[in-house]
DNA sequence: AACTTAGTTTACTAAATAGTCAACTATATT
DNA sequence: AATATAGTTGACTATTTAGTAAACTAAGTT
């Protein structure tokens, strides 16, 4: 009953996008607003403040990026390829991003952790439920490579966070110089570091 | 001739603590002045902008570091124990900023670079330049132990390349979830990333 | 048709912020 | 002592921004 609207996705959807081309603090209520196609007055009608939005935001894009990652991440995969294809993935994705608006973006979620984690604290638990989220990927592919003797990692959770560091670092170095070529070597090395010594074939 | 006056070094001062312990963008130049104790005419009697004298604050304190950094990977120092001596200062000093403050900071340079780098390239040109000079100092301590035959590292610049996305992605996390711990292991990983395999003795 | 609910719109206020300017002050030079 | 130089101050303007409130509108419900 009432008035149909999409507008509080339509808000989410600018908040992210905004929040990744710029940064969480030069992105105002109004900027939002605007790519959102929606009135001030109704911002205020679904969310509280732009953290509220951005928290709410993050919730919803891991909700449809979920699926996919499953997907990748399947057991049905060989636990190395679920790697190899992840990164291919991201290369592939942050080439494409550079492509059609001119800059590496990177991970929104790891440089707006960065930005906001001593200023919002609500809005920095969500991230790290987040980042967590990826990390357990990892891990439990991981340990199903140790199980299948394929890799050597008695430590699953120690590798995942090495590689986990390794990968945003990369990312976030690729932003910083805008220069997607830094995470064209991200599978052969990310092959490497998990101990898998053999030749990766191009992407 | 003229009035003796230390605000510049005040200012530059006062923006580096306040982005490194909040955001860019969080940071206004009212709260620099205050900070700083100078008033707002005189701010832009030394710098035209924000940006502007951000810039000139990340390349004074990198001439304040580089003596330091210059002493922990001298030649006369054997070539892994730079990484060791260097990553364990890392830990120490991060565990002692949140001690003093209540939270870890990670690495300023970093952590800028990726909130400004879409919005202000003369910035992130200063940026860029400071993390290339910590990959050459990587990269010169690599070659090194190559050399000596300590570690195989036949391309010494990928390798630095790894080590620091490595340390950077560590250090970035450590500060977004505000814990110093995952840093106690940064001088083991990296032994191991550079392919040296023995135990190395607590921090 | 009257009513309720959900969402929209416009116009507004109050505060924060960047940036300017002209008068002022302390120090060094001649 | 006069003067030039380097830096300081406080008061000001103009803009941007967050946030509010009340009237309005489109849909479903009875």
């Amino acid at each position: 009953m009432g008035r149909a609207s999409n507008a509080r996705q339509r808000l989410m959807d600018a908040v992210m996008e905004l929040i990744w081309e710029n940064s969480y603090g030069a992105v105002t209520i109004e900027a939002i607003c605007d790519k959102a196609g929606v009135k001030k007055g109704s911002f205020y009608y679904f969310f509280d403040s732009k953290s509220d939005l951005a928290a709410a935001a993050l919730k919803s894009s891991w909700d449809d990026r979920k699926p996919a990652m499953d997907a990748l991440f399947s057991p049905t995969t060989p636990p190395l390829e679920r790697f190899l294809k992840f990164f291919q993935g991201v290369y592939k994705r942050q080439v494409e991003i550079k492509r059609t608006c001119g800059q590496v973006l990177g991970c929104p979620i790891f440089t707006l952790g960065s930005e906001v984690c001593t200023q919002d604290p609500k809005l920095v638990k969500t991230i790290e439920q987040l980042l967590k989220n990826y990390i357990h990927y990892f891990e439990n592919a991981i340990r199903d490579a140790h199980a299948r003797k394929l890799i050597s990692a008695p430590d699953a959770a120690c590798k995942a966070r090495l590689l986990f560091a390794y990968f945003e670092g990369a990312l976030t170095q690729a932003r910083i110089q805008n220069d997607p070529g830094l995470l064209k070597e991200l599978p052969q090395r990310a092959m490497e570091l998990l101990g898998y010594e053999t030749r990766v074939r191009a992407a």
